[in-house]
RNA sequence: GGGCCUGUAACUCAGCGGUAGAGUACCUGCCUUUUAAGCAGGGAGUCGAUGAUUCGAAUUCAUCCAGGCUCACCA
């Protein structure tokens, strides 16, 4: 038998002595007068008072000291000890006490009362198991010195936390915490767009065409249509739908799917954030951008300026703006404005930048962009004035053919929006789309595929607008200082074990 | 996909050619104010997998699997 079995068959053993005793190791109800933190809001006065309290929670330490006992009970809010003597304790409950185990969740009545060493403590009148624990949570234990927590065997295997992320949960409190932020997040990017009248809503992940991006999809079927059907690389197409449509202001919050490599930026599937806004263009989308994100900064930490591994990032608004050409000039010193593709190739070559040699000058100057500026960009920086070639959805500049109405905003090197003046004209869309399509011929897999039903509704006619992407696991990441897309993703897709 | 590193008890790790170890957790005993409780005793492992070398492999070598970092690819 191994070891693991035989701690389990303990607690089994543990289960059927409990069954033995008349107690039902998972009874149906509880109860509780108090969550533990508001024990702490006012220890002495419950001491003074004499007040019965009645706390749950689960064991997560136990001392036993001949006929006495102590345990530590953790609910989400706190942790208090728990006081048990045979002598003040129901009946049998001291038996009870004897064959609890670590991570067994118990109710617990009693008063509050002082220990000898000063610890405010419940000193229990009854126990009552609430749920048996039947496989032992990994050991940590924790000293608190001068108000830091040293932890002693800590649960820090990166791939089980990964995989038995409850248990990661459970033993570092610090990695819950990044989940309540990134919840705060999201509430945060919900609060600021309904205050100013966005609709939320929710569009197909089954999608018969996928667009919207530039990216492999996955592909799924559906067998009573017998067809197969793609999960969405962006929400796009379907929002603008709804802005024919007639709704004004949408967003949708929701998960996209990217069947392309992973790594500690890129999950398969991530978490985006679409906002489309009729009747304003780039600026209104810079001004939520920066809003927002300031906003959320704000009120999560009281300030916008954040330490991300060491570095300080200042969201205060305004957020610098320069135009890709600009930047690439600012950091090669060179001047491509005049889209030469003969000097872009050789600038490329002599750089050993790696081209598509059917990409034309707009793709090369966003290569470049790409090789020599993407990562100097540390503090907030809207990069405007995209080459058209790359963004088959966006409107045209109105004093340069070769680029569009779009920006990406940069923190720290790494992209975290993309917008657009959006593209409303449908013969001018139907005619990017059209080139895209040629661009997959030629064997740009990632490239766009031409959806009839959305170029027949631009037909009918799209306010101007702007749209606004922001990846969330990223934001998540920039603000609970991770580096690594896994931290702020319970379940992060892993290779099969 | 390339390079580097890692994989030993439930957890954290040591051992790096000669009988598989420690602390914690678990079990037993003692202990009526402990808090990483303590003391004494005990059980617990296919040393990631498969091959090879060797009298002998956790240890050396090869391949594979899984993970991390990094570069490439990719938004």
């Amino acid at each position: 038998m191994d070891n693991e079995s035989q701690l389990i068959k303990q607690r089994r053993e543990k289960y059927d002595k409990l069954l033995a005793m008349g107690i039902d190791p998972y009874p149906l109800r509880s109860e509780r007068t108090h969550c533990i933190m508001s024990l702490w809001e006012n220890e002495k006065d419950f001491v003074e008072k004499e007040q019965e309290v009645s706390v749950t929670g689960r064991i997560n330490a136990k001392r036993r000291q001949g006929k006495i006992g102590f345990l530590n009970l953790q609910d989400s809010t706190g942790r208090v000890q728990i006081f048990v003597r045979n002598d003040t304790v129901l009946d049998d409950n001291y038996e009870l006490f004897k064959l609890l185990d670590l991570g067994d969740f118990l109710q617990v009545d009693g008063k509050m009362i002082r220990t000898q060493t000063g610890e405010y403590s419940v000193l229990a009148s009854k126990l009552t198991l609430l749920a048996k624990n039947m496989r032992p949570i990994p050991t940590v234990k924790e000293k608190e010195v001068d108000g830091k927590i040293i932890r002693y065997d800590e649960f820090s295997d990166i791939e089980i936390r990964y995989r038995k992320r409850y248990l990661d949960l459970l033993l570092n409190p610090e990695h819950k915490k990044v989940f309540e932020t990134r919840s705060r997040i999201i509430q945060g990017m919900r609060d600021y767009l309904n205050k100013r009248a966005f609709l939320e809503v929710e569009t197909p992940i089954l999608q018969p065409l996928y667009g919207g991006a530039n990216a492999r999809p996955f592909i799924t079927h559906h067998n009573t249509l017998d067809m197969d059907l793609y999960l969405r690389i962006a929400t796009e197409l379907y929002l603008k739908r709804l802005v024919v449509g007639g709704f004004e202001r949408v967003y949708e919050i929701g998960k996209n799917f990217r069947n392309e490599g992973m790594d500690r930026t890129h999950n398969p599937e991530f978490t985006a954030l679409e906002v489309y806004q009729a009747y304003t263009d780039l600026d209104g989308m810079i001004d939520i951008t920066e809003g927002m994100i300031s906003t959320i900064a704000q009120d999560l930490f009281g300030t916008q300026k954040i330490d991300f591994q060491g570095t300080e990032i200042n969201l205060e608004r305004p957020w610098r703006k320069a135009s890709m050409l600009e930047l690439v000039k600012e950091h090669t010193g060179e001047d491509f404005s005049n889209f030469d593709l003969d000097r872009l190739k050789a600038f490329c070559k002599a750089k050993n930048i790696e081209v598509d040699p059917h990409a034309g000058p707009g793709k090369l100057i966003a290569e470049i962009f790409d090789t020599f500026v993407e990562d100097k960009l540390i503090q907030p920086t809207f990069v405007i004035d995209y080459p058209l070639e790359i963004s088959p959805l966006a409107k045209n500049h109105p004093d340069n053919p070769n680029l569009v109405e779009r920006f990406e905003v940069f923190i720290n090197g790494a992209e975290y929006g993309n917008a657009f003046t959006e593209l409303n004209n449908p013969i001018e869309q139907r005619k990017r789309l059209e080139h895209q399509a040629k661009m997959r011929e030629m064997g740009d897999d990632e490239a766009n595929v031409v959806d009839e039903d959305f170029l027949e509704a631009l037909d009918y006619g799209m306010p101007p607008m702007g749209g606004l992407g922001i990846g969330i696991d990223r934001l998540v990441m920039l603000l609970t200082n991770n580096v690594s897309i896994k931290e702020v993703i319970l379940f992060p897709q892993m290779k099969p074990e």
